[in-house]
RNA sequence: GGCCCUAUCGUCUAGUGGACCAGGACAUCAGGUUCUCAUCCUGAAAACAGGGGUUCAAUUCCCCUUGGGGCCGCCA
């Protein structure tokens, strides 16, 4: 009775380790994380690695690295030492082995001896007859003495879990009700042998072991839900609570595939994007504040965050979107923050130059949507490009013309006083004036960039500084005569 | 094929029976600002899948159809 009020809120974030940190796991756990924020609950993360050939320790590095660049903190996993541990499945295999051996002493699973080639031509023949297809029942009334006698002569037996043929019901946090027709199912593996549980069955054992009062997962769960829901009262578990959540498509509205993001979510971290964008994004994937904002702090996610919000279909991932926020975001940095930030996107030999890279952050940063877009955006900074002459030259203009110009800038320049670059402005905005803006400022900042595009010449001068900027005017007079 | 979930602009979405000839954002297009590019500003185009009900009134509730998706593994 007064577990009502003892029960706390622990979701749990269930990977398997058998991939790089998948976009879509992020997304779930993003959730999950909210939520027990948001509910003032525990994040669990649970190795779930008992697909012993596929799974790499590679993989849980990729997982949990991704993990903490999102700042999705866990309070207890297989690096945090909780009360319910181990978490990580392949260490408590014990634990499932128990509860393997109780189904099969109270006949609620059994050993199955069908092979793979049995089973498939089962399947076939129901799918041909427009039947659901499922395990036909071949070894569920096998004797106790027979099953033995051919355990003991080696030969190879799954264990399977003897599903009632009921009609089952139960409540989605995000759908409302969900029902199933259990006996369409037929007897699902649960194990490959006692030693060696599939998900199925370990999940469900370890959401008990756990505590866990929430499942919150991809919509691709919903058909294996009702499935762990028998299970659950065939062990006598209570049953936690479900919201499954809906999936990310790719634009041709499938499931996100490996080829469209052919990445880890790491990747995105190289690529320049920055956390509270990503998680700004996925967020908004499936969920939305009351208001219309777009850019959103995760304090302000768990906040304001509610299950019954989120969208039931699929959501389609939208880069463009993301690039926006990204951007967005770099806005919202401090320069300080934003020049950590940047650290390992500056190549090694512009580090150095602490000041100037200062400087161009502060002018640049309304210009840079990925992180990554700094090296080509600074590039010109340090190291002039070589352009061609007749760059120098205004649509209107001719080459005397433009020589004389870049002389008397390159005088008017030399007359500054020193870091004077407001008064610098004053001065040769009425000459651009009288001669034409794009006749004295287009060759002007070519002759400071070296580029087609680039930003103001009055911002290049004061990043610059007098000296270069100067050198940089004179190479330009040179190339013209 | 079976079962389940789902359905507002190209995309993410607001909307919970009348306040909606449907709002915001990204993308697109057109202007403006600007020497250029980016930014920024203004504006435009762009959707309730179809058919039945229920109701005085349906984007909103119900049913059917259609579309989309997921699952049907000794993967998770």
């Amino acid at each position: 009775m007064a577990d009502i009020f003892k029960t706390e809120i622990r979701v749990r974030l269930a990977p398997s380790p058998t991939g790089l940190f998948h976009f879509g796991t992020a997304r779930t756990a993003l959730f999950n994380w909210i939520f027990a924020k948001n509910q003032g609950g525990k994040f669990i993360l649970r190795v779930e690695d008992t697909d012993f050939e596929r799974s790499e320790k590679k993989y849980e590095e990729d997982i949990i690295n991704g993990l903490k660049w999102l700042g999705l903190n866990w309070e207890e996993g297989p690096d945090i030492d909780g009360s319910y541990g181990p978490y990580r499945q392949s260490e408590r295999l014990d634990i499932y082995e128990k509860y393997l051996k109780q189904l099969i002493e109270e006949k609620k699973a059994f050993h199955c001896f069908c092979s793979k080639e049995e089973i498939e031509a089962d399947r076939q023949a129901m799918i041909s007859q427009g039947l659901s297809p499922k395990y036909g029942g071949r070894c569920q009334n096998l004797s106790e003495e027979k099953v033995n006698e051919r355990l003991r002569k080696g030969e190879k037996a799954v264990i399977r879990f003897k599903m009632p043929a009921v009609r089952l019901e139960f409540s989605d946090l995000i759908r409302d009700k969900i029902s199933a027709d259990m006996g369409l199912i037929g007897d699902i593996v649960i194990a490959r042998n006692l030693k060696s549980p599939l998900f199925y069955f370990a999940g469900v054992v370890d959401d008990y072991a756990m505590k866990i009062s929430h499942v919150i997962r991809g919509e691709d769960h919903i058909s294996n839900t009702p499935k762990q829901i028998m299970l659950q009262r065939a062990l006598g578990f209570p049953e936690p609570q479900y919201a499954h959540l809906p999936l990310i498509l790719s634009p041709d509205r499938s499931k996100l595939s490996k080829r469209y993001i052919d990445a880890s979510l790491n990747d995105f971290q190289s690529q320049g994007y920055l956390p509270e964008a990503m998680n700004n994004f996925m967020a908004f994937l499936g969920w939305h504040p009351k208001d219309d904002r777009e850019i959103i702090t995760m304090k302000e996610i768990i906040k304001e965050f509610d299950l019954k919000r989120i969208q039931k279909a699929g959501a389609v991932f939208n880069l463009e979107k993301l690039e926006w926020l990204n951007a967005q975001h770099i806005r919202k940095l401090s320069d300080n923050d934003l020049t950590e930030r940047l650290k390992n996107f500056i190549p090694e030999k512009w580090r150095l130059e602490k000041e100037l890279i200062g400087k161009i952050i502060k002018f640049e940063k309304e210009r840079i949507k990925k992180l990554s877009d700094f090296k080509e955006i600074a590039e010109f900074f340090f190291e002039l490009p070589n352009y061609d002459k007749d760059m120098l030259i205004w649509k209107t203009s001719n080459k005397e013309k433009t020589k004389i110009i870049l002389e008397n800038l390159y005088n008017e320049i030399k007359k500054m006083a020193e870091s004077d670059y407001a008064g610098l402005k004053e001065i040769i905005m009425p000459i651009a004036e009288a001669w034409g803006r794009g006749e004295v400022l287009w060759p002007l900042r070519v002759a400071l960039s070296g580029k087609e595009t680039s930003p103001g010449p009055f911002e290049i001068i004061e990043i610059l500084g007098k000296e270069k900027s100067l050198a940089r005017v004179k190479i330009a007079i040179n190339k013209i005569s």
